[in-house]
DNA sequence: ATAAAGGCCACCC
DNA sequence: GGGTGGCCTTTAT
């Protein structure tokens, strides 16, 4: 489960976007990562990481046209995103939460039917494999705080404000 | 099999 | 504001 089949044609490629240089991993299946690396080599690590056994070739006019899809036109493509069954369905919940809006981990942890399981839910977000597309910048704590973000709370700000600005 | 570490929350002080 | 205990999943021993 933790690789994607070479007959997908897995691919990656580095593009700008308004937070910075990110880096999009997808295949024939959609896209399976999307991450705002510190450097070229902390993305690769993650891609290695997340997918030990894929071999991916570089492609960065994709990944260019499909940053424009997302942050230009607002369009969502198709997403692959791989996990565990509880991660899986805390994602899926994220989705569900319109732009420019936000929900708490709590109510995600009500949303998917484990409502005990709010620190869990807390861990999976930050697992979350596909950023800003899966908008975990959208879950914040209940008592108002912004609560954590992988790529740093700043970048969790600005994503919220970019998006409220937009729609 | 077990331990430790989390993007949390409610409750206390 | 701060500290504590309980909660649940994942990952690393």
């Amino acid at each position: 489960m933790r690789q994607l089949p070479p007959s997908s044609n897995p691919s990656y490629g580095f593009t700008n976007s308004p937070f910075g240089e990110c880096c999009i991993a997808f295949s024939n299946d959609g896209i399976c990562a999307l991450t705002f690396p510190e450097s070229r080599e902390s993305a690769y690590a993650d891609l290695d990481h997340r997918f030990p056994e894929t071999d991916f070739k570089q492609n960065d006019d994709k990944a260019a046209r499909l940053a424009k899809q997302v942050f230009d036109k607002g369009e969502k493509p198709t997403l692959n995103p791989i996990g565990t069954d509880f991660q899986l369905s805390v994602w899926h919940a994220m989705q569900r939460i319109p732009a420019g809006q936000t929900t708490t981990y709590a109510l995600i942890a009500e949303a998917i039917g484990r409502p005990k399981a709010v620190r869990a839910v807390g861990t999976a977000i930050g697992a979350n494999p596909i950023a800003f597309l899966i908008p975990c910048h959208r879950v914040i704590r209940t008592d108002g705080g912004l609560g954590g973000f992988r790529w740093g709370l700043d970048c969790k700000k600005q994503m919220l404000e970019w998006e409220k600005r937009k729609f």
